[in-house]
DNA sequence: TTTAGCAGTCTACGAGGTAGAGTGCTAAAA
DNA sequence: TTTTAGCACTCTACCTCGTAGACTGCTAAA
């Protein structure tokens, strides 16, 4: 990315934030009124062109004024915003906000999502927090119909899942009572692995629907990659259809495809605790996210349980803002995280 | 309502047929080539002006076809449509694809979702059914940070909730277990008032934790109707944003903000189950979706647990289909209530 | 290097004009 | 009394044309 002069940056800057206000293609006379340079508005414009040659702005026809291109907004975003704190008065809002809710989980997670939606008018994904090598917490069995077992297995740090199974003989539920403590005092505490090697350890004692129910434990702890052993929680899906780039049918259903779309998140994320991704324009890679940016945080503990928050919205939004406040919202996700799964 | 020849009938019939295909306002003339009747068009003209007269029919100017009212609709699912079982083959469709899923009821529900929404070409909303008098199967308490707990309350049919509680003074992990298992000894197969009682006989014996505990698991349980007990489910948003009447955007975001709305459903679905619920144009109360129809049903045990399950789509929809499918999904979730809560 | 000034370009918008789809009415036919 | 043919009338959707206005790009002077 070559290097612009002061004066073009101002002009780049100018021309992003004013693009980002009114949506419209912004003109040198604008530019010059906004204040700050002090030159005619024909400098303006022969600085324009060149940022236009250098491929930072674009023209939709001849006689318009200029627009950012994706380009332009990484350039704005990497050098021309400061990495700011989010004011104070922001972050108590949000603090708030969060202390008002109950302490559970799903909860905190449908929070963060409103109040980033809400905050920064953009649609806003939360994923619950994944954990890499959960480790058995509990397992309970319960006796439904005749033949039908309903599993239900804690993790450590309280994740749930549920299964039914079905029984070869009929069980009550004293027999079901009895095997789940019997499972419970083996493999309490063990990750994957860990069951693994205490099941083979004892295969001689465990009986037909023991190895059932052990099987079906491997599968819901480990490997899957596939299976969403995450929730998303969204909210703000209304507030980013009012833009005006989504009156296009076209892109408020790539849109909302994208983000009806679990995996998704997943694919765009990369980034690690503790750094905010920004991606533009769908990055050449989401084509039909071309008039959308994302601001991405993970959150929690890496290599051990992460999560993703994040917003979507035009590519022109506010990224200063988007910026500081997902940071913000990622670092009080990664404390309720430490709540919950001990340092 | 009033009671139409067997000649309105037909063509009020004709009208709505074709206008669900269409989205067009109809013309005599295609009524005509329709088939069916013979009579002139001018005959037809003169019977769709009675039928405006009487409220079934409108007119978006002199000169265009006629479309129906919500009356017209109303009429046409009570009087005109028989209620049909859906073919045998969209059943085994439908049976085919429960039976391929994993036993997990999030899963079911969202299958039930996706299922409608593609089948119907309409947004699809699932709710998780609601445990009328839950009774307690299992507690767990997990110590995360020194003064934080963790509380996992399991619920006969597998229904789990989660809630942190901060401690007075320090306590370790065996201590929480001893305190859980004291619990469990006592509480489990109660319901609120079983708790409350059984709270209330031996309250002198209770530490100050246990007290709280007992509060918690109270709230948890009982009475407070606005805390979401039910997840919802969506799907199909992406079909249904299609549909000729969401280009216009006020209309597309109303139905978006009623959809992510969470208590939304609570408060249209007043069926029983076994019935299925047609809710025509908001029917004067929910003026935001005035362009929207609901086909909802109830699944479930009344008066035990009970989940809704329903699409919303344009008010022309085909309701023939959405209702006789509806029905079907509602009772297969219903034998999966039976499943998981025994009978 | 900057600037004033002007020619040139493109859009947005309204006016005017036309084809075509449908209705409503009237008067005749069944 | 009901149905039908026929026609006048209405309204939309679409096209074209013309104009005002917003900008730019270029040139030549400062």
């Amino acid at each position: 990315m070559e290097s612009l002069t002061l004066r073009q940056q101002s002009i780049l800057s100018l021309v992003i934030q004013q693009y980002i206000g009114s949506a419209m293609p912004v003109s040198s006379k604008s530019i010059l009124e906004a204040g700050g340079l002090i030159v005619s508005s024909a400098t303006i414009r022969n600085e324009m062109a060149v940022l236009e040659d250098l491929g930072y702005l674009t023209h939709p026809h001849t006689s318009a004024g200029r627009m950012p291109t994706d380009k332009g907004y990484r350039y704005f975003v990497e050098r021309l915003i400061g990495d700011v704190e989010l004011p104070l008065n922001d972050r108590n809002t949000i603090r708030h906000q969060f202390h008002q809710a109950k302490l559970e989980m799903a909860q905190w997670m449908q929070l963060a999502a409103a109040v980033l939606a809400r905050s920064l008018r953009s649609a806003a994904l939360v994923t619950s927090p994944r954990v890499e090598q959960p480790k058995l917490r509990h397992i309970e069995l319960i006796s439904t119909q005749s033949q039908l077992v309903l599993m239900i297995v804690v993790f450590q740090g309280g994740t749930v899942r549920q299964q039914m199974l079905t029984l070869r003989e009929p069980m009550d539920q004293a027999a079901l009572s009895q095997v789940a403590n019997r499972l419970n005092a083996v493999f309490v505490a063990q990750d994957v692995s860990g069951v693994r090697a205490r099941a083979n350890e004892r295969l001689v004692n465990l009986s037909d629907f023991e190895l059932d129910v052990i099987r079906l434990l491997q599968d819901t702890m480990g490997g899957d990659e596939r299976t969403p052993t995450s929730e998303i929680f969204r909210d703000g899906l209304t507030e980013v259809l009012q833009e005006r780039e989504f009156e296009n049918q076209v892109e408020a259903n790539a849109l909302v495809r994208a983000l009806e779309q679990p995996d998704f998140l997943n694919d765009v994320m990369h980034s690690r605790v503790g750094t905010v991704q920004v991606v533009i324009g769908g990055e050449g890679r989401w084509q039909e996210l071309s008039s959308c940016s994302m601001v991405l945080a993970r959150y929690g503990h890496e290599g051990f349980a992460t999560g993703t928050v994040g917003v979507l919205g035009p590519t022109r939004m506010q990224y200063g803002r988007a910026i500081s406040t997902v940071r913000y919202v990622a670092d009080l996700m990664s404390d309720l995280v430490t709540d919950l799964y001990g340092d």
